[in-house]
DNA sequence: GCTAGCACTCGGTAAAATCGACTGCTAGCA
DNA sequence: TGCTAGCAGTCGATTTTACCGAGTGCTAGC
């Protein structure tokens, strides 16, 4: 997968005149609306503008110069560049979103209970249902997770379950076989043991094991190897996208629908994508700005949740270059506070 | 959503004379191998008849009239229709797998680890990645599951973790809040009753609560409590769909695919149609068999994992009618042999 | 029961014709 | 200098027409 250096936050500086600004908002906005490239006719319509189309269609033609807009051929209307839309998410579009979604976002996440992962995943299908778009939600691997308590649970002659509670008071477990039984008093002051030589710890560290061969002593050092070696790690970056299905409303050509269908499969290529625009402070990347070819046709729309001052995970939106930046921000802002309230309280 | 019985196991008996059941056969091969209609000409050109064009011109007008075949307009080769694919399946092509894909369907079903979620979660993965098209692991919720554990974890003041272990071997935790703090030896206590309270039940018995009031007492009732009330049930079915993209790449109109993609995200209701087709003891579903409208131009594969007689999942394929019927049914065989391999292992 | 041959159908494709939404440009006006 | 009116020209999209050929059903004859 290619990718571009994503070091420098875009952002377009240069001003333009205001009814060149005035031209490049309208031509955004119905373009968004219809999917048609615009004219200057058009343009007059949807404007206040007191001015003739000529003088409209000269302003259009400066504004293809300098990069704003482009006409798919000549002799027709033009539609917005990359550029333009950078211009209008920086300094126009303000958009919001009707305050009717705003309430069901907050009702619904507000509603949602249970482990992290499944209010993350329920997450990311209301984003989408509300947006109409795929969405995403990643759930960051927290780095300062630790051991809080670890448990032994006697299964078969030879099998134990090691069930590990983290500080995050997340639970994972690990089959640990051995070569002898063990009784009922011998697991559980291994458990104890255990507890009490990984509390604080985690599986980047390394752990003075006891040397005796007490069958307490093998235990705990067959428990505390299994584990170093097979726990996952504190599991990584998840990720839940939602509405994958929604691709296919929004993008005409079975090709394109395809890529994208294909990236959103590949859960490793959205975290790393959503890890550069927070690294690099974007919010928004348009068409190539992200530099992953698979996705030139889209915008990405991202917001941090952060607990704590760390990131604990992202909101994502994946839509069309010509989609509606205003909404599209507006709800991944609005998520991202609403998990972020919610990762808070607990 | 619609559905029919799916009672009656569909199953084509009449018996076609040889030669029509061949002229049947090559006009599904051929049309699997290329989406066009196929004429008499190309009947002869693929076959070992030794008749004329106007025999098998004959025959394939037969074959409509039965109901086998179908033309798409008048003067254009003959396709088959649903009738037709299901003698094809209950007939005629025992398709197989190429040994090199069952080779890295067992290599690389073998060399998964771990928790059986996610080894569920990578095998509808490989299987798409396999057969090309998207496939779906369902993991059905074992009714017998007991509780084979209960540890209390202190975390604050007054919030415990009661992480359960069942006798599946997962793990499950529910946070419980309480109204004072408590001590070690409390809890420790409490984790003990607890265990030997709940050990080999589920979530659908009542237990006996004890009914003094001493801290433990009260500490136990309160878990249990919350468990009762909060605990995931112990997860109902859970669906693993991998390769959703593939979508994109067989199903030509975009309304198709839409409404495909729509149904793989509602695991609801892929659970259903499994369970119906797997207890109607059906293995392939062609078209309207299913009853499911949405998929009605889908043929779906199934095949059950069962473990002690328990159906304990099922590996799935969905394709187009139009598939290869043979390497989809020997793919998921296939798969649900190893899958059922590696749980009776567990 | 099979075949050869013939008239016929009709979807798909290619070429031609038409339309109309745009543009760029120029000359003229405040 | 900035704006406008008007005109000629461009070019994609749509419709029309013509045509081809794969494939059919049918019938008469072996």
């Amino acid at each position: 997968m290619a990718r571009k250096s994503a070091s420098t936050p875009p952002r377009s500086d240069e001003a333009l005149s205001p009814r060149r600004a005035a031209i490049l908002e309208v031509v955004i906005n119905e373009h968004i609306d219809n999917a048609n490239p615009i004219g200057s006719q058009t343009v007059l319509e949807h404007s206040r503008l007191d001015v003739s189309s000529a003088t409209v269609r000269a302003d259009m033609a400066a504004l293809e110069t300098e990069g704003y807009l482009t006409q798919p051929h000549t002799s027709s209307g033009r539609i917005p560049t990359e550029k333009g839309y950078r211009y209008f998410v920086d300094h126009l579009g303000r958009g919001k979103l009707a305050p009717s979604k705003v309430q069901q976002l907050h009702d619904y996440i507000g509603s949602l209970q249970g482990e992290i992962t499944s209010v993350y995943e329920q997450t990311s299908a209301v984003l989408a249902d509300v947006t109409k778009y795929p969405a995403f939600v990643v759930q960051s691997a927290s780095n300062d997770v630790s051991i809080k308590d670890v448990h032994l649970v006697d299964f078969e002659d030879c099998l134990v379950l090691a069930v590990v509670t983290f500080s995050s008071s997340e639970v994972t477990r690990v089959r640990v076989t051995l070569d002898n039984p063990v009784d009922g008093a011998t697991l559980r002051e291994a458990s104890d043991q255990l507890s009490a030589l990984l509390r604080g710890h985690n599986f980047a560290d390394r752990i003075e094991l006891p040397s005796r061969s007490t069958p307490v002593a093998t235990l705990v050092r067959r428990c505390v190897e299994v584990l170093w070696d097979d726990a996952p790690r504190v599991e990584g970056d998840q990720v839940f996208v939602g509405g994958a299905a929604r691709v296919a409303e929004h993008f005409t050509t079975m090709e394109t629908a395809r890529s994208i269908l294909d990236v959103l499969d590949r859960q490793l290529v959205i975290v790393s994508l959503i890890k550069n625009l927070l690294s690099s402070g974007i919010s928004v990347a348009i068409g190539k700005e992200h530099g992953f070819d698979q996705l030139a046709s889209c915008a990405v729309v991202v917001a941090p949740v952060t607990v704590d001052g760390q990131t604990a995970g992202a909101v994502g939106l994946l839509e069309p270059t010509r989609m509606k930046y205003g909404e599209a921000i507006a709800a991944a802002e609005v998520v991202s506070e609403q998990l972020t309230a919610k990762m808070e309280a607990q």
